[in-house]
DNA sequence: GAATATCTTTAGACAGGCTAACTATTAGCT
DNA sequence: AGCTAATAGTTAGCCTGTCTAAAGATATTC
Protein backbone atom coordinates (compact mmCIF):
# COMPACT_ATOMS: atom_id res chain seq x y z
CA UNK A 1 0.00 0.00 0.00
CA UNK A 2 1.28 3.22 -0.88
CA UNK A 3 5.02 3.95 -0.45
CA UNK A 4 4.86 7.17 0.77
CA UNK A 5 8.05 8.62 2.17
CA UNK A 6 7.45 11.70 4.70
CA UNK A 7 10.06 14.57 3.46
CA UNK A 8 10.36 12.83 -0.42
CA UNK A 9 7.14 12.39 -1.74
CA UNK A 10 7.45 9.93 -3.43
CA UNK A 11 3.93 7.99 -4.85
CA UNK A 12 2.48 4.75 -6.37
CA UNK A 13 5.34 2.73 -7.39
CA UNK A 14 8.20 4.98 -7.33
CA UNK A 15 6.43 7.79 -9.05
CA UNK A 16 7.28 11.54 -7.78
CA UNK A 17 4.11 12.85 -9.57
CA UNK A 18 0.98 11.69 -8.23
CA UNK A 19 -1.99 9.88 -10.01
CA UNK A 20 -5.07 10.29 -9.24
CA UNK A 21 -5.04 6.88 -6.95
CA UNK A 22 -2.43 9.27 -5.34
CA UNK A 23 -4.31 11.99 -4.82
CA UNK A 24 -7.63 9.72 -3.14
CA UNK A 25 -5.23 8.22 -0.97
CA UNK A 26 -4.19 11.65 0.42
CA UNK A 27 -7.86 12.57 0.92
CA UNK A 28 -8.11 9.13 2.64
CA UNK A 29 -5.70 9.68 4.97
CA UNK A 30 -5.90 13.46 5.63
CA UNK A 31 -9.84 12.06 6.53
CA UNK A 32 -8.67 9.63 8.69
CA UNK A 33 -6.32 11.96 10.58
CA UNK A 34 -8.69 14.81 10.98
CA UNK A 35 -11.03 12.00 12.63
CA UNK A 36 -8.43 11.21 14.99
CA UNK A 37 -7.81 14.42 15.43
CA UNK A 38 -11.86 15.53 16.35
CA UNK A 39 -11.97 11.96 18.29
CA UNK A 40 -9.42 13.19 20.36
CA UNK A 41 -10.99 16.29 21.01
CA UNK A 42 -14.16 14.99 21.96
CA UNK A 43 -12.71 12.56 24.55
CA UNK A 44 -10.67 14.99 25.79
CA UNK A 45 -14.18 17.04 26.93
CA UNK A 46 -15.82 13.66 26.98
CA UNK A 47 -18.16 14.39 24.97
CA UNK A 48 -19.84 12.22 22.12
CA UNK A 49 -19.99 12.74 18.63
CA UNK A 50 -23.41 15.00 18.21
CA UNK A 51 -22.95 16.77 21.36
CA UNK A 52 -19.53 18.34 19.96
CA UNK A 53 -21.52 18.95 16.48
CA UNK A 54 -24.49 20.67 18.67
CA UNK A 55 -21.54 22.63 20.74
CA UNK A 56 -19.09 23.77 17.41
CA UNK A 57 -22.49 24.82 15.73
CA UNK A 58 -23.53 26.65 18.89
CA UNK A 59 -20.67 28.67 19.16
CA UNK A 60 -20.37 29.46 15.55
CA UNK A 61 -24.06 30.99 15.21
CA UNK A 62 -23.33 32.77 18.95
CA UNK A 63 -20.25 34.57 17.36
CA UNK A 64 -22.76 35.62 14.50
CA UNK A 65 -25.06 36.84 17.18
CA UNK A 66 -27.88 34.66 16.48
CA UNK A 67 -29.52 32.91 19.53
CA UNK A 68 -30.40 29.43 18.17
CA UNK A 69 -33.46 27.62 19.88
CA UNK A 70 -33.75 23.99 20.16
CA UNK A 71 -35.34 23.21 16.48
CA UNK A 72 -32.52 24.69 14.72
CA UNK A 73 -30.26 22.19 16.58
CA UNK A 74 -32.51 19.27 15.01
CA UNK A 75 -32.20 20.74 11.55
CA UNK A 76 -28.46 21.37 11.65
CA UNK A 77 -27.65 18.27 13.24
CA UNK A 78 -30.51 15.96 11.40
CA UNK A 79 -32.20 14.28 14.55
CA UNK A 80 -35.45 14.85 16.41
CA UNK A 81 -37.01 17.30 18.63
CA UNK A 82 -37.26 15.02 21.15
CA UNK A 83 -33.15 14.40 20.91
CA UNK A 84 -32.26 17.44 21.08
CA UNK A 85 -33.79 18.58 24.21
CA UNK A 86 -32.00 15.86 25.69
CA UNK A 87 -29.04 16.82 24.32
CA UNK A 88 -29.43 19.82 25.66
CA UNK A 89 -29.85 18.38 28.69
CA UNK A 90 -25.98 17.13 29.10
CA UNK A 91 -24.92 20.45 26.96
CA UNK A 92 -26.39 22.15 30.28
CA UNK A 93 -25.74 20.05 33.04
CA UNK A 94 -22.51 19.88 31.74
CA UNK A 95 -21.77 23.89 31.77
CA UNK A 96 -21.15 24.53 28.44
CA UNK A 97 -24.63 26.16 27.64
CA UNK A 98 -27.50 27.49 28.89
CA UNK A 99 -31.06 27.85 28.35
CA UNK A 100 -32.86 31.63 27.99
CA UNK A 101 -35.97 32.61 27.24
CA UNK A 102 -36.17 33.35 24.15
CA UNK A 103 -37.54 37.01 23.54
CA UNK A 104 -39.24 36.83 20.40
CA UNK A 105 -41.67 33.89 21.18
CA UNK A 106 -42.28 32.75 24.41
CA UNK A 107 -42.55 28.60 23.04
CA UNK A 108 -38.87 28.88 22.16
CA UNK A 109 -36.07 27.80 24.39
CA UNK A 110 -33.00 30.01 23.36
CA UNK A 111 -29.17 28.39 23.60
CA UNK A 112 -26.22 30.35 24.66
CA UNK A 113 -22.97 29.04 25.14
CA UNK A 114 -21.02 29.60 28.09
CA UNK A 115 -17.70 31.17 28.25
CA UNK A 116 -16.04 28.38 29.62
CA UNK A 117 -17.16 26.20 26.56
CA UNK A 118 -15.71 28.94 24.39
CA UNK A 119 -12.67 28.34 25.91
CA UNK A 120 -12.40 25.16 25.79
CA UNK A 121 -12.92 24.49 22.23
CA UNK A 122 -10.96 27.60 21.55
CA UNK A 123 -8.21 25.78 23.36
CA UNK A 124 -8.07 22.58 20.48
CA UNK A 125 -10.57 23.27 17.60
CA UNK A 126 -9.36 26.65 16.73
CA UNK A 127 -5.78 25.65 17.07
CA UNK A 128 -6.56 23.17 14.21
CA UNK A 129 -8.14 25.71 12.58
CA UNK A 130 -5.13 27.85 12.78
CA UNK A 131 -2.34 25.88 12.10
CA UNK A 132 -4.60 24.61 8.56
CA UNK A 133 -4.87 27.97 7.87
CA UNK A 134 -1.33 28.44 8.34
CA UNK A 135 -0.27 25.59 6.04
CA UNK A 136 -2.58 27.17 3.17
CA UNK A 137 -1.00 30.11 3.58
CA UNK A 138 2.46 28.48 2.25
CA UNK A 139 0.84 27.89 -0.80
CA UNK A 140 1.31 29.62 -4.37
CA UNK A 141 -1.32 31.52 -5.83
CA UNK A 142 -1.26 29.15 -9.19
CA UNK A 143 -1.36 26.25 -6.46
CA UNK A 144 -4.38 27.22 -4.50
CA UNK A 145 -6.15 27.93 -7.50
CA UNK A 146 -5.05 23.98 -8.51
CA UNK A 147 -6.00 23.20 -4.82
CA UNK A 148 -9.27 24.91 -5.01
CA UNK A 149 -10.23 23.32 -9.05
CA UNK A 150 -9.08 19.99 -7.32
CA UNK A 151 -11.19 20.21 -4.21
CA UNK A 152 -14.39 21.32 -6.97
CA UNK A 153 -14.09 18.16 -8.61
CA UNK A 154 -14.03 15.85 -5.84
CA UNK A 155 -17.13 17.50 -4.26
CA UNK A 156 -18.46 17.21 -7.77
CA UNK A 157 -17.93 13.40 -7.27
CA UNK A 158 -19.51 12.79 -4.47
CA UNK A 159 -23.11 14.82 -4.68
CA UNK A 160 -23.92 15.04 -8.61
CA UNK A 161 -26.11 11.90 -8.52
CA UNK A 162 -27.93 12.72 -5.53
CA UNK A 163 -29.33 15.84 -6.66
CA UNK A 164 -28.48 17.89 -9.77
CA UNK A 165 -26.59 20.65 -7.29
CA UNK A 166 -27.12 22.68 -4.50
CA UNK A 167 -23.92 24.36 -3.83
CA UNK A 168 -24.36 26.42 -0.92
CA UNK A 169 -26.99 24.51 0.33
CA UNK A 170 -29.98 25.45 2.33
CA UNK A 171 -28.75 27.14 5.59
CA UNK A 172 -32.65 27.34 6.01
CA UNK A 173 -31.22 29.29 9.29
CA UNK A 174 -33.75 32.01 10.79
CA UNK A 175 -31.49 34.72 10.99
CA UNK A 176 -33.74 36.42 13.69
CA UNK A 177 -31.87 39.93 13.71
CA UNK A 178 -31.60 41.18 17.21
CA UNK A 179 -31.01 39.67 20.38
CA UNK A 180 -27.75 39.47 21.16
CA UNK A 181 -29.01 38.16 24.40
CA UNK A 182 -25.92 38.91 26.71
CA UNK B 1 -21.83 34.20 3.46
CA UNK B 2 -19.11 32.59 0.72
CA UNK B 3 -20.30 34.02 -2.26
CA UNK B 4 -19.98 31.13 -4.13
CA UNK B 5 -21.04 30.70 -7.71
CA UNK B 6 -21.74 27.21 -9.18
CA UNK B 7 -20.26 27.91 -12.57
CA UNK B 8 -18.24 30.90 -12.42
CA UNK B 9 -16.42 29.74 -9.54
CA UNK B 10 -15.93 32.84 -6.92
CA UNK B 11 -14.91 33.05 -3.54
CA UNK B 12 -14.76 35.05 -0.32
CA UNK B 13 -15.49 38.72 -1.31
CA UNK B 14 -15.52 38.93 -4.94
CA UNK B 15 -12.02 37.13 -5.52
CA UNK B 16 -11.96 34.47 -7.95
CA UNK B 17 -8.41 33.59 -6.65
CA UNK B 18 -9.04 31.34 -3.61
CA UNK B 19 -7.93 32.53 -0.12
CA UNK B 20 -7.16 29.88 3.03
CA UNK B 21 -10.23 30.54 4.32
CA UNK B 22 -11.97 29.37 0.87
CA UNK B 23 -10.07 26.36 0.18
CA UNK B 24 -10.86 25.22 3.92
CA UNK B 25 -14.41 25.70 3.36
CA UNK B 26 -14.06 23.41 0.21
CA UNK B 27 -12.79 20.90 2.58
CA UNK B 28 -15.72 21.16 5.05
CA UNK B 29 -18.06 21.06 2.06
CA UNK B 30 -16.25 18.10 0.34
CA UNK B 31 -16.57 16.56 4.00
CA UNK B 32 -20.20 17.34 4.36
CA UNK B 33 -21.16 15.82 0.79
CA UNK B 34 -19.28 12.57 1.07
CA UNK B 35 -20.55 12.21 4.26
CA UNK B 36 -23.95 12.60 3.21
CA UNK B 37 -23.20 10.69 -0.19
CA UNK B 38 -22.14 7.57 2.52
CA UNK B 39 -24.67 7.86 4.80
CA UNK B 40 -27.44 7.62 1.43
CA UNK B 41 -25.48 4.30 0.54
CA UNK B 42 -26.18 3.31 4.27
CA UNK B 43 -29.76 4.07 4.09
CA UNK B 44 -30.41 2.45 0.80
CA UNK B 45 -28.97 -0.79 2.21
CA UNK B 46 -30.27 -0.67 5.74
CA UNK B 47 -26.84 -0.29 7.18
CA UNK B 48 -24.88 1.44 10.00
CA UNK B 49 -21.59 3.38 10.40
CA UNK B 50 -19.75 0.37 11.22
CA UNK B 51 -21.36 -2.16 9.41
CA UNK B 52 -20.68 -0.94 6.63
CA UNK B 53 -16.87 -0.22 7.59
CA UNK B 54 -16.42 -4.02 8.38
CA UNK B 55 -18.33 -4.54 5.18
CA UNK B 56 -15.87 -2.60 3.19
CA UNK B 57 -12.92 -4.10 5.09
CA UNK B 58 -13.96 -7.23 4.71
CA UNK B 59 -14.67 -6.89 0.99
CA UNK B 60 -11.01 -5.05 0.36
CA UNK B 61 -9.54 -8.18 2.28
CA UNK B 62 -11.22 -10.46 0.59
CA UNK B 63 -10.03 -9.16 -3.04
CA UNK B 64 -6.74 -9.42 -1.68
CA UNK B 65 -6.81 -13.29 -0.71
CA UNK B 66 -7.30 -13.20 2.77
CA UNK B 67 -9.80 -14.43 4.89
CA UNK B 68 -10.31 -11.98 8.20
CA UNK B 69 -10.74 -13.38 11.53
CA UNK B 70 -13.18 -11.73 13.61
CA UNK B 71 -10.00 -10.30 16.12
CA UNK B 72 -9.27 -8.14 12.69
CA UNK B 73 -12.65 -6.42 12.73
CA UNK B 74 -12.26 -5.57 16.14
CA UNK B 75 -8.70 -4.68 15.88
CA UNK B 76 -9.50 -2.64 12.60
CA UNK B 77 -12.95 -0.68 13.51
CA UNK B 78 -11.89 -0.35 17.23
CA UNK B 79 -14.21 -2.60 18.67
CA UNK B 80 -14.34 -5.05 21.59
CA UNK B 81 -14.51 -8.56 20.16
CA UNK B 82 -17.87 -9.08 21.73
CA UNK B 83 -19.30 -6.26 19.47
CA UNK B 84 -17.78 -7.83 16.50
CA UNK B 85 -19.39 -10.68 17.04
CA UNK B 86 -22.89 -9.55 17.34
CA UNK B 87 -21.67 -7.48 14.20
CA UNK B 88 -20.91 -10.67 12.18
CA UNK B 89 -24.12 -11.66 13.37
CA UNK B 90 -25.79 -9.13 11.82
CA UNK B 91 -24.00 -9.22 8.41
CA UNK B 92 -24.53 -13.03 8.18
CA UNK B 93 -28.05 -12.18 8.98
CA UNK B 94 -28.51 -9.81 5.79
CA UNK B 95 -26.63 -12.07 3.63
CA UNK B 96 -23.57 -10.30 3.37
CA UNK B 97 -21.10 -12.26 4.61
CA UNK B 98 -20.87 -15.92 5.57
CA UNK B 99 -19.17 -17.59 8.75
CA UNK B 100 -16.50 -20.22 7.84
CA UNK B 101 -14.08 -22.17 9.80
CA UNK B 102 -10.76 -20.75 9.30
CA UNK B 103 -8.08 -22.68 7.39
CA UNK B 104 -5.27 -21.95 10.03
CA UNK B 105 -6.94 -21.79 13.04
CA UNK B 106 -9.75 -23.94 14.12
CA UNK B 107 -10.71 -21.48 17.09
CA UNK B 108 -11.13 -18.84 14.62
CA UNK B 109 -14.42 -17.82 12.36
CA UNK B 110 -13.22 -17.15 9.12
CA UNK B 111 -15.43 -14.47 6.99
CA UNK B 112 -16.29 -14.29 3.36
CA UNK B 113 -18.46 -11.67 1.87
CA UNK B 114 -21.48 -13.09 -0.39
CA UNK B 115 -21.38 -12.67 -3.99
CA UNK B 116 -24.44 -10.49 -3.07
CA UNK B 117 -22.77 -8.17 -0.88
CA UNK B 118 -19.98 -7.51 -3.48
CA UNK B 119 -22.31 -6.75 -5.94
CA UNK B 120 -24.85 -4.65 -3.57
CA UNK B 121 -21.78 -2.38 -2.98
CA UNK B 122 -20.03 -1.98 -6.37
CA UNK B 123 -23.05 -0.72 -7.43
CA UNK B 124 -22.42 2.26 -5.26
CA UNK B 125 -19.57 3.18 -3.50
CA UNK B 126 -17.15 1.75 -6.33
CA UNK B 127 -19.11 4.17 -8.92
CA UNK B 128 -18.67 6.98 -6.42
CA UNK B 129 -14.71 5.90 -6.31
CA UNK B 130 -14.78 5.84 -10.29
CA UNK B 131 -16.32 9.11 -10.58
CA UNK B 132 -13.74 10.82 -8.43
CA UNK B 133 -10.95 9.08 -10.77
CA UNK B 134 -12.38 10.12 -13.59
CA UNK B 135 -12.62 13.60 -11.73
CA UNK B 136 -8.60 13.78 -11.20
CA UNK B 137 -7.86 12.58 -14.33
CA UNK B 138 -9.39 16.04 -15.87
CA UNK B 139 -6.13 17.92 -13.77
CA UNK B 140 -3.00 18.66 -15.40
CA UNK B 141 0.24 17.36 -14.43
CA UNK B 142 0.72 20.53 -12.12
CA UNK B 143 -2.47 20.89 -10.91
CA UNK B 144 -2.10 17.05 -9.50
CA UNK B 145 1.23 18.16 -7.99
CA UNK B 146 -0.34 21.27 -5.95
CA UNK B 147 -3.21 19.32 -5.01
CA UNK B 148 -0.98 16.67 -3.44
CA UNK B 149 0.73 19.46 -1.57
CA UNK B 150 -2.05 21.18 -0.62
CA UNK B 151 -3.46 17.84 0.95
CA UNK B 152 0.34 16.66 2.88
CA UNK B 153 -0.25 20.26 4.37
CA UNK B 154 -3.15 19.49 5.56
CA UNK B 155 -2.88 16.31 6.58
CA UNK B 156 0.45 17.87 8.66
CA UNK B 157 -1.83 20.19 10.12
CA UNK B 158 -4.10 17.77 11.81
CA UNK B 159 -1.61 15.11 12.85
CA UNK B 160 0.95 17.07 13.87
CA UNK B 161 0.53 18.38 17.48
CA UNK B 162 -0.94 14.56 18.22
CA UNK B 163 2.72 12.90 17.63
CA UNK B 164 5.97 14.02 16.11
CA UNK B 165 4.80 12.46 13.14
CA UNK B 166 3.60 8.89 11.74
CA UNK B 167 2.81 9.63 8.02
CA UNK B 168 1.43 5.85 6.85
CA UNK B 169 0.24 5.58 10.47
CA UNK B 170 -2.28 2.61 9.41
CA UNK B 171 -2.94 -0.32 11.73
CA UNK B 172 -1.29 0.13 15.15
CA UNK B 173 -3.30 3.04 16.06
CA UNK B 174 -5.34 3.04 18.64
CA UNK B 175 -9.11 3.59 17.11
CA UNK B 176 -11.07 6.34 19.29
CA UNK B 177 -13.48 3.98 20.77
CA UNK B 178 -14.31 3.70 24.75
CA UNK B 179 -14.87 6.60 26.66
CA UNK B 180 -16.64 6.12 29.90
CA UNK B 181 -18.38 9.51 29.48
CA UNK B 182 -19.34 8.96 32.83
C1' DG C 1 -2.32 -34.86 29.54
C1' DA C 2 -2.61 -30.74 32.31
C1' DA C 3 -1.91 -25.97 32.39
C1' DT C 4 -2.15 -21.90 29.89
C1' DA C 5 -3.14 -18.89 26.04
C1' DT C 6 -6.16 -17.44 22.30
C1' DC C 7 -10.61 -16.71 19.84
C1' DT C 8 -15.47 -16.43 20.06
C1' DT C 9 -19.94 -16.34 22.26
C1' DT C 10 -23.31 -15.08 25.74
C1' DA C 11 -25.39 -12.24 29.44
C1' DG C 12 -26.38 -7.98 31.51
C1' DA C 13 -25.89 -2.95 31.64
C1' DC C 14 -25.77 1.62 29.59
C1' DA C 15 -25.98 5.56 26.23
C1' DG C 16 -28.20 7.87 22.84
C1' DG C 17 -31.16 7.65 19.20
C1' DC C 18 -36.50 7.22 17.81
C1' DT C 19 -41.80 7.77 17.98
C1' DA C 20 -45.88 9.03 20.33
C1' DA C 21 -48.36 11.54 23.56
C1' DC C 22 -48.75 15.69 26.34
C1' DT C 23 -48.34 20.82 27.70
C1' DA C 24 -47.68 25.65 26.53
C1' DT C 25 -47.74 29.15 23.21
C1' DT C 26 -48.77 31.41 18.81
C1' DA C 27 -51.25 32.21 14.41
C1' DG C 28 -55.32 31.97 11.54
C1' DC C 29 -60.36 32.15 10.77
C1' DT C 30 -65.00 33.53 11.45
C1' DA D 1 -63.23 37.39 21.29
C1' DG D 2 -63.00 32.51 20.78
C1' DC D 3 -62.21 28.19 18.49
C1' DT D 4 -58.93 25.48 15.76
C1' DA D 5 -54.65 24.34 13.84
C1' DA D 6 -49.76 24.67 13.96
C1' DT D 7 -45.40 24.94 16.47
C1' DA D 8 -41.77 24.32 20.45
C1' DG D 9 -40.34 21.63 23.92
C1' DT D 10 -40.67 17.74 27.38
C1' DT D 11 -41.45 13.14 28.91
C1' DA D 12 -42.08 8.06 28.59
C1' DG D 13 -41.12 3.77 26.55
C1' DC D 14 -38.62 1.26 23.15
C1' DC D 15 -34.58 -0.17 20.12
C1' DT D 16 -29.88 -0.51 18.59
C1' DG D 17 -25.14 -0.85 19.32
C1' DT D 18 -21.70 -0.44 22.28
C1' DC D 19 -19.21 -2.12 26.66
C1' DT D 20 -17.34 -5.54 30.44
C1' DA D 21 -17.20 -9.96 32.57
C1' DA D 22 -17.51 -14.66 32.41
C1' DA D 23 -17.80 -18.96 30.04
C1' DG D 24 -16.98 -22.26 26.12
C1' DA D 25 -13.96 -24.17 22.54
C1' DT D 26 -9.66 -24.99 20.49
C1' DA D 27 -4.23 -24.59 20.32
C1' DT D 28 0.11 -24.62 22.28
C1' DT D 29 3.56 -25.77 25.71
C1' DC D 30 5.90 -28.39 28.98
Amino acid sequence: MSSYQANGYWYGEGRSVPEAVDLLNLMRRYREAERRMRAATRGSMGMNETDMSALRFLLAEHRKGVTPRQRDFAEELGISNASVSVLIDRLCRDGYAERVVHPADRRSVGIVPTDYSDTEVRGTLHRMHEQMMDAVGTLSEDERVAAAKFLEAMIRSVEIDDEPSRPSAGKGVVREGALPSR
